[in-house]
DNA sequence: AGAAGATATGAGAACGATCTCATAAACTTT
DNA sequence: AAAGTTTATGAGATCGTTCTCATATCTTCT
């Protein structure tokens, strides 16, 4: 592998002009540009980006958590995300914790090895307290999932307008005996629980705590559920499922037992994936601007990276809102 | 941040002694070992990756080309790739080529920089031509698309095998105009055309040009493939669409338009994604060991890194097999 | 013409690790 | 007790860049 300083060589100039013309500094004669790019040509030369890196002290790279690439929620967000990436030189490193609280910890180290400049987490296993100590060592931004202990920006949907608009629309639907899928950890799924509670609190509509459900959301977890629902003595009407694949599974298991819907249970998903229109019926869902999220917070990261002085808290909150189609 | 050199004084001892600590060299007794560790602590210590990277010559990550993430395919590739690297202590940098030649050059020259050490091809936008070079700078492998030119190793799937059984299906369930939907390019896409010729061949079935599609798969797209059909004057009856996402397009938008599946036409997937279980009526289709494959290419991988001298130019071919469901 | 500023180049110190080599002490072996 | 091995440590070179500083030339201004 040829160096730059097998380029000076070739080139008859030192490695400080190979260097200035690699990095485009003013200052070079044309002359000599032409005679490196001509001696880089020759030797088929590529800068080391390790060299660079340990040198300039930056990597251009930012982290990226997330829970599982196969659930196609992520996928898209990352699509946001990298747009805005792209746009400013900076390389995404996606890494999957599979729900996994030492792989977290682990990519958390990226930060502190210097493997990457700024790291987005877009969903959490660990205590809050265990995550706060990376700050040191690079900007932290969360994304999708939130805390409010985190002293860090976040960019996220209001989960709780999100699961009343849900709940609201089931219940304006006729529904008073409502079942519910959520995430037990999380405060997103705190937050939804507490929209959806809040929705039948004013309607005055009592919750049964056998309709509550709390996997991880999944189009098995939807096929158990669906199944579980249907052994109880006193059935709900409605199902408010977590995400899109939850309802998903939901709709396919209940036609598997000879269920109509909406007329025997009716179903409502979240996220608004591609699946969510491709059912039959199509689910009526609460639709997050997953792609505006990622370019969001992405926006945020570069900002963080370029003014580091202004060390931003916010909590930037993005709309959410209901769509409406055969589930319901 | 703190440096080796701040853990040497700190320990009263030289960077290498603490280099040997780190790396878990032999020759150091227990007494330094342990002072080593309490200075790393003290200071909080991490070693730099790029210093590392630079000096050892290596990075242990490998780069992955897909073209999307939003195809499902690739997530279930990834995780199989994933699990062979990640036992042997080596990480993925995913890269989306999006389709664009450009792109996947760019994320190839990660292996003239010294970026990553391997890269895996999971689909192919330039010549191989263009490729080829690439290889003088680390071990390239195919996986899933690949191209009979190139002298890397191949981890593939019998694709003419695979459209064969599927053509095979709809022929023998009395289907004699059948569609076909694949891509133009890329030899895969020539062997799954190939493939579903042969069947057609074998029973004595012509083909219309009018039925052949070659659109990127993409739910809209089979759509628009429905629609199209619909349009013509000499309907097929039945569909072989090249993918789970067209073929679930072509369902959903099929029963749009007020048809019987499979009695008004037959629809037949490709690789068993979720969505092929989830459809109504679930779909009918060639089923891919996707996981297997990405774990396969990734065995290769290791073992290329270690073994250098042996230049493997192997093709690895996994067994490919029909899932008979609702929709044919 | 001389000072001041802009332009152009190179030498050599960093960046933060690992690794080779030299050396010394502690054991074995004869 | 001398010679040979094994164990333990440090000095200093090295990986391939970029960046600061010094210096030299070339313009421009008074």
């Amino acid at each position: 592998m040829a160096t730059i300083e097998d380029v000076a060589k070739l080139a008859g100039l030192s490695r400080s002009t190979v260097s200035r013309v690699i990095n485009n500094h003013p200052y070079v004669t044309e002359r000599k540009k032409q005679l490196v790019y001509q001696a880089m040509k020759e030797l088929d030369y590529y800068p080391n980006s390790s060299a660079q890196r340990l040198r300039k002290q930056k990597t251009d790279t930012i982290a990226v958590l997330v829970p599982s690439l196969t659930n196609p929620f992520f996928p898209f967000l990352i699509e946001g995300l990298e747009i805005v990436a792209v746009e400013n030189g900076l390389q995404l490193l996606i890494c999957q914790t599979h729900q996994n609280k030492d792989k977290e910890r682990n990519y958390l180290q990226l930060l502190q090895t210097k493997q990457v400049d700024g790291l987005i987490l877009t969903s959490l296993e660990n205590d809050w307290d265990s995550i706060a100590p990376f700050k040191e060592s690079g900007p932290i931004i969360m994304c999708n999932e939130y805390r409010s202990e985190a002293t860090v920006p976040v960019v996220r949907l209001d989960q709780v307008k999100g699961s009343y608009l849900g709940a609201k629309h089931l219940i304006e639907s006729g529904h008073k005996k409502i079942a519910y899928c959520g995430n037990n950890k999380g405060e997103l799924g705190a937050d939804r629980e507490t929209g959806f509670l809040a929705a039948l609190d004013e309607y005055n509509i009592e919750m049964n705590n056998q309709w509550i459900f709390r996997d991880t959301p999944s189009i098995e977890a939807g096929k158990r559920i669906l199944r579980t629902i249907l052994s109880l003595e006193d059935k709900p009407t409605a199902i408010f499922a977590g995400s899109d694949e939850v309802g998903a599974g939901i709709i396919k298991e209940a036609k598997l037992q000879g269920l109509q819907i909406p007329e025997d249970i009716a179903v409502i998903g979240f996220d608004d994936l591609p699946v969510a229109q491709l059912m039959e019926p199509s689910l009526t869902t609460v639709k997050q601007p997953i792609k505006e999220m990622g370019q969001k917070t992405m926006e945020i990261m570069v900002s963080m990276l370029t003014n580091q002085d202004k060390v931003n808290e916010d909590v930037i909150e993005l709309p959410i809102q209901l769509i409406k189609r055969e589930s319901v």
